[in-house]
DNA sequence: GGGTGGTGCTTGAAAGTTCAAATATTCGCC
DNA sequence: GGCGAATATTTGAACTTTCAAGCACCACCC
């Protein structure tokens, strides 16, 4: 019943698991050292960064960012507490809230940046040819738009 | 000074870091609905199940499957309240112990193997050609090989 | 205009991870 | 043969994530 891998394949997926956890614990650490915050805050903060008036919806924000409302209005308290993010009431709906950057939250980006994309060139891009970047990516790309049909929450 | 990433070089982290976060949710969930145990879980029970005798020894338990002593230790535990795992004192160290994957544990993985893996393969091997498969493993494993050398830990 | 259901977000508790410090045992050395 | 350094593993506290409720507000409908 069951169609298992091939030794080709598990070979693959073991690979695919390495690289996953290498990449998620390399730049957390990273990040951690040298900016004293998780990666989670980070990504939190660009994209922040990249939206117009650096405020974004709290669910729009979880969507582009991780996907847990849960978890981002947790790590958004946290945010606030670091004085990085505030938030403010949506005036067309009620219900909504907007998360905003601060220019604490601004700078402490900016400073953490250089660091992280530096590292980020030397572990991935520095050893990736053009060519398998590419077909990396459309190979991820593909492989998220089939688990975002099949779960689509 | 900070040699940044270019357009297409972002595009590509980015499809790398939503590739991360859905497989690694993914395959998550799939385990906590189907077999009740997370992925950290099934990983340490595989491990076992391929070693000799089906035990291995803590630090290479945790060499293979995650790289943290003190996470495994955690995980061990939790996974002998479950009775899938035993520890066993290493006669010829005494500082050494060994996970003793139990009858019960090794059932529990034959029961929750098939869903894992077909669901790995719906995800993952059906949307890849073999062309794409080797590129991704042979760049997967170099990254990961960089990130080694880099960070000895 | 007051239920009824749905949407946006938060909260609290449980589970997992991390980091640093503690414990226990072996090894080398004098 | 006993002292100090190194090794194998565990422990505890702090932090993050997850899951399942919970609260607040909107929108529809009679």
């Amino acid at each position: 019943m069951t169609r298992w891998l091939t030794t080709d394949e598990q070979e693959t997926w073991r690979a695919l698991l390495d690289l996953n956890r290498y990449l998620a614990e390399g730049t957390d650490r990273q990040l951690q050292r040298d900016a004293g915050m998780p990666i989670a805050y980070y990504a939190i903060l660009v994209t922040l960064s990249e939206a117009p008036d650096r405020q974004m919806r709290m669910s729009a924000l979880a969507e582009a960012v991780d996907g847990s409302q849960s978890r981002l209005s947790h790590a958004v308290s946290r945010l606030e507490d670091r004085g990085w993010v505030k938030r403010r009431r949506c005036d067309s709906d009620g219900r909504g809230w907007y998360a905003v950057l601060t220019d604490a939250g601004f700078a402490a980006l900016t400073a953490a940046a250089p660091a992280h994309v530096g590292y980020v060139r030397e572990m991935v891009f520095d050893t990736l040819t053009e060519e398998e970047q590419h077909t990396l990516r459309s190979a991820a790309r593909r492989i998220v738009a089939g688990m975002r049909a099949a779960e689509p929450a």
